[in-house]
DNA sequence: AAATTTCTACCGGTTTTCCGGTATTTTTAA
DNA sequence: TTAAAAATACCGGAAAACCGGTAGAAATTT
């Protein structure tokens, strides 16, 4: 499939320095042609509605587009590119999500050149690329009850985490919704117990860390 | 040596491939020779040790020290080093504290690639470099009372900021440092006020986007 | 040596959170 | 149209946090 044709690859990433650096990697891989590279979503889309294209270099922090969903959707419109998650996530529920949605790989930042340009070729050759860290992490857990991943936080509880990490107390946030501080207690419990934490403090960084907020 | 005008460059960024990026990048910027790249603090250091440079490149977030502590080491050890900060904070206290810190220069990673080599061609001029979005952000609120800065924080602070936000309780982080409740609700307590926040969830949720935990 | 910062410690009182429950209504998905 | 999920609400008691103080000892800096 692979054999006569080069590859064309496109890479979304916000940093330029990173598709410089991408770029430059890439010079080594023969049969990789660059088709373009872009610092927005949107863009990325544009160029993808009119040139298809093979394998999709995708970071996750974008400016304007949230890369979970983005992954999602490239899958669903065009099924014949890969796309090659690039992240600086390495919690095991970000990566798990992502292969989920349909990703073919998952390499974190800090990997080194050598390695990036390995699975860059692997990824060409079809198999599944998981940077080295990448499985040592899914290696580690075999997905037990600990975190069973993100937690999938309701429309209610987002709004009630983000109140909590601005400050607002219970009966404020109480007052805001015009709902029963009862109601808003309830919502916090089972904030913590999804994220399984113990106090409102350890909710809020990991929210936090995992950019929830 | 062939010409007494190139100026020696290190880089240290715990992301290979920025590293990467950068070298590409700086290879059309004659006058300059990278003398080494490195994806740890500590590495940087040891060659600094070794080698005087012209200018370091510097990203904030390394994995084995805190960046702003290090930009004002090396300012104190190699006062003839130019530093310039590589980092994705765009927060108006994190560029000035680091400018405090020593640094000749701030820019963000998502400035374009012709905007970082010219910041380098300025570095090299001698001069103050703040990429676009870097200035707007210095010129936009003009230090009002607002948020002074990033709080200082003592080692003692530091310390029961990491442990509030790994669950510990006021009892707890007490018992752990041999020290009595009341002053570790004291400690607690100034960096409530240092961070002008009202509680703790805020206080590690500020702290937690400012890496300082 | 003097000044400043940091670390330490205490008190009383108020507010808020946390935990153990239970339980109905509304919305959404199968 | 049923399940299932989400949102709502309540209670009491214990634990923890927050506030406004004050203040001495120890370390650091000047």
């Amino acid at each position: 499939m692979y054999t006569n044709k080069t590859v064309s690859v496109i890479i979304i990433d916000d940093h330029p320095v990173v598709l410089e650096g991408f770029v430059s990697l890439l010079r080594n891989v023969e049969e990789v042609s660059i088709a373009g590279c872009f610092t927005r979503a949107a863009e990325g889309l544009a160029f993808l509605s009119q040139h298809p294209v093979d394998i999709l270099l995708l970071d996750i922090n974008l400016p304007d587009r949230n890369g979970i969903e983005l992954c999602g959707e490239v899958r669903k419109l065009y099924p014949g590119t890969r796309i090659i998650i690039i992240s600086n996530h390495n919690e095991r529920q970000m990566i798990t999500r992502l292969l989920q949605e349909g990703a073919a790989g998952y390499l974190l930042k800090n990997a080194s050149a050598a390695e990036l340009a390995q699975s860059i070729r692997d990824a060409l050759a079809g198999k599944l690329v998981l940077s080295q860290d990448v499985q040592v992490i899914l290696a580690s857990l075999p997905d037990r009850e600990p975190e069973a991943g993100i937690p999938r936080l309701t429309r209610r509880e987002k709004e009630i985490l983000k109140m909590i990490a601005t400050g607002h107390t219970t009966a404020q946030i109480a007052a805001q919704l015009f709902i029963s501080p009862f109601t808003v207690e309830t919502h916090r419990r089972n904030l913590m117990q999804k994220f399984g934490v113990g106090n409102a403090p350890v909710l809020i960084r990991v929210a936090t860390e995992l950019r929830l907020i």
